[in-house]
DNA sequence: TTTCATTATCGTATATTTACGATGAACGAT
DNA sequence: ATCGTTCATCGTAAATATACGATAATGAAA
């Protein structure tokens, strides 16, 4: 794309736009809802319910990390993922600011 | 990226994750914004208000309706843009629906 | 300490996205 | 009929994203 001129818009756009770009992958979407349903769990759990590999569920996990939604906890040799509830929150604000202001209902 | 995967899984899961990349880029947001600021307008006044150019604008823009968010009116020479309130209202619910479901807030 | 289990990262191939200028198509106005 | 305005599309280049297998890294267990 030649050269990205992401950086020329306002704070408030570009932060929104880099969270729904880590929505913008089904994988992601339904990793999120297995975060929720199991509370947290492993990644070998996560990739036994999709149609993944496991290293490209770790990329989609990294993706999902990159913007705070999921974070991971070490537990010996294995990694607990869990959403974290303060960032959801504030991407859930994020996303109702964008909507008020954009959306007449 | 070898063969994409985005079909194996579920529709709730791929409108959404759909519709996320249409809200993926600042330009695309802003232009949401520029559209319910204006209520509706001409490309060239968006391409006024953006940093990019009049092709990339309509690229965009081509995004924005591929998802039904904005729709385009024919007027003379001149295209009408404006956002499709009842798609916005649908995605608004859609993101709503996720975040009761990710969401513990 | 060697092995096993778990996960991240590397390398790589292909698809998609982003950006621009140039061109084309549609229409009103002259 | 020609011209100017407006916008989409084409062609193209470069960046990113998606996917996989192979490999590395970590720590528990034998």
């Amino acid at each position: 794309m030649a050269v990205s001129k992401k950086d020329e818009f306002s704070k408030t756009e570009t932060e929104l736009a880099e969270i729904a770009k880590a929505l913008s992958h089904p994988a992601r979407i339904k990793i999120l809802k297995i975060l929720n349903d199991l509370d947290s769990c492993m990644v070998g759990s996560i990739v036994d319910l999709l149609p993944l590999s496991q290293s490209t569920v770790s990329q989609h996990l990294k993706e999902l990390k990159r913007v705070g939604l999921v974070q991971g906890e070490i537990e010996g040799p294995k990694i607990c993922y869990c959403i974290n509830p303060n960032v959801m929150e504030k991407v859930k604000k994020q996303f109702n600011n964008l909507f008020s202001q954009v959306c007449k209902c």
